[in-house]
DNA sequence: TAGATTGTTAATCGATTAACAATC
DNA sequence: TAGATTGTTAATCGATTAACAATC
């Protein structure tokens, strides 16, 4: 029997990911049940959203009661694959990559850095939250030799397509690119974008939060 | 005249920040014109969605050359506000606040942090990238007297909801909530939950980047 | 001209919301 | 029982894609 395999969305995946918040707020306070009304509630959506995401994580709950707490939460953790490691290598060894490395909470969802790497002679040799810094030459052996896939690009704009290119050679099929830089790389390597401003874009645009109010 | 209200869904703004950037790159290299499918292309959409966003700056094209680079930018920017400030505080200087303190890429948005604020008395005084760290009981006088209303929380999990009532105590309407933790806010506070494992989930989930495969 | 592109409308697709029978 | 909730289908809403006349 073939495992299904689902596509989830990005949005549902969001969503999914603040239910798993909720629930783990919902256990340190004790409780053991709550029901899709509570949970669209505290995130001020639609109930039924609510149940029709709980579905696709395969679970089930009951009625007057709703869904189990712990339960829930492993079938989120599950079908995210919360436990299953996702290795990755940190490159640019910058203050925003210096603290990506130190981000603990990573770990919590499955994702490990193994490694970070630089260019800048200083910086090699040095171990930040026991993730040590290589220099960049050395990503091609030891992407081959610890089978990653996944690097987190925190490098200057100016030499982020140059990095791409490079690693993308060392067989890095994943880039989480924090540069605010759009990427031409070949089609069977994936880039998600991540513009820290973009998104706090989204979030004040609409309402025009300027000084000048 | 009333100027005309237009709201922008997250999804254009994010469109549009790409766009930017693309823009920036072209300009670097001297290009004068872009055009929708070249856009387009560049990021794997379709066409007409490009000129669809387009059209919500206000910006017109012509036939055959496409967009000239440098207006389209101009007019990306007056939409999305780059050039009018958005003052912030950073709410716990540790790894991750740190480093957004530092992270010089905000002011090209016209996101300026003001100050950053912790309760740990062996970090106040402190002064990263110019910015100084104040004592948390700071916040609100320094909060009404520089009219700040955008919080960006980096606080660890178990304080956020406390910080966050606090802030919002103090004045503060919008909060940028880097924690792994669903808010409890007056219904008119704004939450942007960015929360980055979960922005990486929505990257890998469907692929199943593993490393057991 | 021929061909590429814009601007815009119509068609399609997908996501959210509403509604409600079944359940406990 | 009465009332709250689930699970699910139908209706609505919004976003993306297709199509094409107008333009240069």
């Amino acid at each position: 029997m073939k495992e299904e395999k689902k596509v989830l969305t990005e949005k549902v995946i969001k969503r999914l990911t603040l239910y798993h918040c909720i629930l783990i707020q919902y256990i340190e306070s004790g409780l053991e049940f709550i029901s899709s009304p509570q949970i669209a509630f505290l995130l001020g959506i639609d109930n039924s959203q609510v149940r029709k995401d709980i579905k696709a994580v395969n679970n089930t709950g009951k009625c007057k009661v709703g869904y189990n707490v712990r339960e829930l939460k492993e079938s989120i953790e599950r079908t995210l694959g919360f436990k299953k490691n996702k290795d990755a290598f940190i490159i640019g060894a910058g203050n925003l990559g210096s603290a990506l490395s130190k981000y603990d909470d990573f770990s919590n969802y499955g994702l490990n850095i193994l490694a970070m790497f630089d260019s800048d002679p200083l910086k090699v040799g040095i171990t930040i939250n026991k993730k040590q810094i290589f220099h960049i030459s050395k990503l091609p052996d030891l992407t081959r030799r610890l089978n990653v896939k996944i690097a987190i690009l925190t490098v200057p704009r100016q030499s982020a397509q140059n990095c791409a290119d490079f690693i993308i050679n060392a067989g890095i099929k994943y880039i989480w690119n924090f540069s605010p830089v759009v990427l031409k790389v070949p089609e069977w390597v994936h880039v998600w974008n991540e513009n820290l401003t973009s998104n706090f874009l989204q979030f004040i645009v609409n309402d025009e939060v300027r000084n000048d109010d």
